[in-house]
DNA sequence: AGAAAAAAATACCAATCGGTACAAAAAGGA
DNA sequence: TCCTTTTTGTACCGATTGGTATTTTTTTCT
């Protein structure tokens, strides 16, 4: 009972090359237009499949964050001590961010996105990001608290924060030695509150 | 000898009621008509001043860094070790973050200019922005070589991570007591290398 | 082979962009 | 009072945007 022509690309194929395309170009810089045809395929195309701009954008975007938070919540869920949260944490978001399918400068997607979008309210693209940080950010302090961590949206704040300019740093060029060198000074912001607190073991 | 219809606005005051403008309404948002007709103006009077669009966002944005840049400059020049220039460096932006004309959150409109127009190349915008940031970037090199740091590239590059941070919570809604506490934390990644090297005095 | 279905590709739409030419207005000088 | 000068403000231009209607192609089922 089935029929019609085949598709000519499957929609987790398009959104993996989507994400790389966006991600290179920066998230606003490209029209619906551009985005089609380096993709192989014509606007409608996109447009049926997953609405307007800001829904494929919102789309590109979740897919981006599939990519950088499953690791960063598998490795947060191994940590066992204050510590522990802050090295897994900022370790795979600096290893993710070394990852290069882009060139030589990536920096974060989500990131930049959040920060060209931060004066938008009340669309889908800017519910979708606000979404998708606190779900990462949520992870975060759901960690904080299971190692038994105090001030625990302060740490969140300042862990989160040390991610953001890992981003910035890795899109100004900064290469996986100055990012790591980057990690370990801003591991001392954690420390000495373990030492205040006392437990300060590694995972 | 002199003539002609009188000006309905000074130019400095223009471009500060603009800071205030693209600052609030993001930098990328905002159309030159809008820009000029919520500026009691119509785009031709913009155009025949300051050129074309991107012209005139790099002149709001030469305006927005004097802001910033004369007192964190002040500040790194009265810094007379590693402790006292880290100190001065981020609770001078920190202070100048906390400062809100133009709404609970606000960011630095330069790093989220920078952020938004990451992808460009060549343009006279992305040209003032590289130009502004290094202008910073420099001063704070200079104040590190005067204390005679170590490892001066790595520590720029760590102050600077850590002023986008900061620029990073406060548009996320962080007040300044948030902030005085990340300040602190990221401090410790300083001291901890100060410890290492010797002198840890204050400034 | 022919009909039906599903997707692709072309063409087109109104709206908006940055930019500019041109006319209206407001001042001083002769 | 009229002319010159400078700025404003309206109107208009081509290009591009997101979005959609329509046609063409490619498949399966009868």
């Amino acid at each position: 009972m089935a029929a019609g022509r085949p598709r000519k690309f499957d929609d987790d194929e398009l959104l993996d090359r989507a994400v790389d395309l966006v991600w290179r170009e920066g998230p606003l810089a490209l029209s619906l237009n551009e985005i089609a045809t380096q993709l192989g395929t014509a606007k409608p195309a996109l447009a049926r499949r997953f609405g307007g701009k800001d829904d494929f954008i919102a789309a590109v975007l979740k897919r981006y964050h599939e990519r950088i938070d499953g690791p960063v919540q598998a490795a947060l869920a191994d940590a066992k001590s204050l510590e522990g949260v802050a090295r897994a944490y900022l370790n795979t978001y600096q290893a993710a961010l070394s990852v290069k399918p882009v060139g030589p400068q990536t920096g974060c997607l989500l990131a930049a996105t959040t920060e060209a979008c931060a004066t938008q309210r009340g669309t889908v693209l800017a519910a979708t990001i606000q979404s998708l940080n606190e779900r990462t950010k949520s992870g975060l302090i759901g960690a904080l608290e299971r190692v038994g961590a105090d001030e625990i949206d302060r740490l969140a704040g300042y862990l989160y924060g040390q991610s953001v300019a890992l981003a910035f740093l890795s899109r100004s060029g900064a290469d996986a030695e100055v990012l790591s060198d980057f990690v370990e000074r801003a591991l001392a912001g954690v420390l000495n509150d373990a030492r205040t607190t006392g437990s300060a073991n590694d995972s």
